[in-house]
DNA sequence: AGGCTAAGTTAGCGTAGCTAACTTAGCCTT
DNA sequence: AAGGCTAAGTTAGCTACGCTAACTTAGCCT
């Protein structure tokens, strides 16, 4: 229930005239571990932040309009590491579908070595648009995904808009990383490789939808993929 | 803050001898409704509910251990109401494909329709293992869905084993559904057609997946496009 | 008729989010 | 150097929540 009390937090001297901020941004970083310590963001209580950072409960709403925003303003931080993670993995990568598959894989990486912070910004009622949230997720880690799938589209890779592609590819990454958070019991066998299969499957796939054209039905794709295996069969023999 | 408190709800009286699981039953589903009124776990409060109920709150815990034990016992409800809503749109459809189109839209469309009860299913850190709930998941939907992909492998759509594609689509289709209910202003276009693109982006690459065989790097996956589209222009002309 | 116990109730604990009202410490003017 | 102003906190406390202990009452059964 009550999560073990930290020790009192040695008090802290009050902050120089002009710099409140920086009681913010302590308060932002003891959330943020508090919260990768219970991975539960109910157990992350005011009160524990505080006296996590040696202050008293109030002092927070200095800073913050009420919890959800502070769990708004830790997810915003957290977004931007993610958004770091994943132009490092990138920066490898000189080949669109290649970069677009670092880009996948560190994304899913990242949520699972950050589940509450993943589920909160992700899948939590207080992530209302106009929090500054959405915002973020807009600007950072979307604009290079949808930049990467832009290069792509250039490249031939895939037909069509950018914006709804990246947006299917993202819910392929979310759906992967979201179950594996939540249910991590479930037989998924290597994450890495489960999580490649599945952004794999998808990117191909909308490469293969735009091969075939369209909106495909059950029926065309059943007999495209008939007519594939038997040009398969010819050449391997 | 405080959910419009509901009229007292006319005195019941007390149930007959051996009847406490009526008491039960109406208990839950007022849970389920409050949920889908407020759209939101944390304000539907045990005190709401007995309310809703005409009852004292303490009565709660005669028939449910705690909080998350009742919110248990309206996923594993509303779950039943998802499994016969898939069943019966996968009725009308025989082959193997279409039935796995049917049921993956159901399934997206129900959880958009319920949005409050499949984002407590599905990513509350209240859904523990052995809480009855995942026995559940794992055993109707879920298994109509290994079902269908089990036929799709039997004609020769899928190759490998049926449990890890199951997986593979079941992410698919839970990802682009909780990122419509938690991200709805995002501009997603036509809701089915987001859902029919992903579910069939999906589908189409597991399969595309099984005729390069194993798994494919970016560079085969671009090789093989660019054979793919060069057959296209050859036989469209 | 009277006991047994299922089906509730009353009262209240501890903790949570949050607020009003007070205090204190640093800068700035004079 | 004194004193005001206000940023940066604190103390005390409200309401609502989940949950529990202990009591009451109503129906069945011998």
């Amino acid at each position: 229930m009550s999560a073990s009390r930290v020790a009192p937090a040695s008090k802290r001297r009050r902050a120089q005239r002009g710099s409140g901020e920086q009681l913010r941004a302590e308060i932002v970083a003891a959330a943020k571990t508090l919260l990768a310590e219970t991975r539960n963001a109910d157990e992350v209580s005011i009160r524990s932040v505080a006296e996590a950072v040696g202050v008293t409960p109030p002092s927070i709403y200095l800073h913050f309009a009420d919890k959800d925003a502070l769990l708004d303003a830790v997810v915003i931080d957290v977004f931007a590491e993610l958004d770091t993670a994943m132009v490092a993995a990138g920066a490898t990568a000189t080949a669109p579908l290649a970069r677009l598959r670092a880009y996948g894989m560190a994304y899913v990486s990242f949520a699972i070595s950050h589940p509450e912070h993943y589920r909160i910004a992700t899948m939590d009622p207080c992530a209302k648009p106009g929090s500054g949230l959405d915002d973020v997720l807009a600007s950072s880690a979307f604009a290079h995904f949808i930049a990467v799938v832009t290069d792509c589209i250039t490249a031939g890779i895939f037909e069509g808009d950018a914006l709804p592609i990246t947006l299917d590819l993202w819910a392929a990454a979310h759906g992967i990383a979201s179950l594996i958070i939540a249910k991590p019991y479930l037989p998924w066998g290597d994450l890495e490789q489960v999580a490649d299969r599945v952004l794999c499957a998808s990117a191909l796939g909308h490469a293969a939808v735009g091969l075939l054209g369209g909106e495909p039905t059950p029926e065309t794709v059943t007999d495209w993929l008939s007519t594939q295996r038997r040009r398969n069969r010819r050449t391997t023999r």
